[in-house]
DNA sequence: TAAAATTGGTTTCAATTGTAACCGCCTTCC
DNA sequence: GGAAGGCGGTTACAATTGAAACCAATTTTA
């Protein structure tokens, strides 16, 4: 009945299923699942999700400077940079002047940021584990190659221009 | 030094490889594919993501409230009634009050608002269709399940709580 | 070697978003 | 039928985010 068309080759277009709609499914799949764990360590160790990427990235590529967390998080700088002051009011992580580019500034883990970073990472891959656990090994390979698949096609936009 | 470990079986879950977690990839995923589509529409209609949400579910399903959005969407009410308002605005609905309910009201594509959503559909079916070029049709299959999975999966957090 | 242009990073300001309080209408239950 | 509570929707305010201007150090170039 509501499926009806009148015009045949409208039928198509017309009609578009937001549910199914990739692009709207991928943003409520990520959202719900950012959130959640956001809210896991953010409630007790109080890092908003910047300032846990940033810990991320340090815990595993120590000496590393505002801008090349920019490089590996896609993250812009002036989130970096709030990030980063954060960290610091908490001594999560030291930050000191490079001798060689007085500009620069050499970030890392403090102990206690390491502390926490070993904390968290558990915690962390409690939650994917949990995802995972919901697909087969297969499914779980395949995923990895379509998400590789659609980032480079959704990078090409942003690199040559949107379609159209 | 810093990168030592004192004790052997932290050695694995230590790692946490940013750029492979499940949950950040999806995150700039989703972000670069609706950022890039927001830009197509937005630049060319003034539209903004939520309004385009409400503009979408409208077109497909006439006569909502506000309240009955929030359920298709998974917006919130407030973001909702500020989508109402700017498409009010720019005549893209219409609202009448229900006369059975006089709090509910009662929304619509307008004729130019139907307008717009068939020009905006084939070009957010073209994202979509350019987005799943990039797979194999057993891997379009494979994401649609996937995606239904890791959704429960999620929604089960929110529900029954988080992990641990 | 002194401008000019570039780079690392921060600050500022405006726009977006989330939370909570709120207003008006409706229902229900004494 | 009239207070109490619930629901639809908006407003107000605070927190987050993004864009652009900015400062200081460095590199370029002439």
């Amino acid at each position: 009945m509501t499926t009806e068309k009148t015009q045949a080759d409208d039928a198509v277009r017309d009609d578009l299923h937001l549910e199914k709609f990739l692009p709207y499914r991928l943003s409520v799949l990520s959202n719900r699942v950012s959130n959640a764990i956001a809210q896991a360590y953010g409630s007790r160790f109080d890092l908003t999700i910047p300032a846990w990427r940033v810990m991320a990235i340090l815990g595993r590529f120590p000496d590393l400077s505002a801008a090349e967390l920019v490089e590996q998080t896609a993250m812009d700088k002036v989130a970096i940079s709030r990030a980063v002051s954060v960290l610091m009011r908490n001594d999560y992580i030291t930050r000191s002047e490079d001798p060689a580019d007085r500009r620069r500034q050499v970030l890392n883990l403090s102990e206690l940021g390491r502390d926490v970073y070993e904390r968290i990472v558990p915690l962390a891959q409690q939650y994917e584990d949990d995802l995972m656990s919901s697909l087969s090994p297969d499914e779980r390979a395949q995923l990895e190659s379509i998400i590789d698949k659609l980032m480079e096609r959704a990078q090409a936009w942003a690199e040559r221009g949107l379609i159209d």
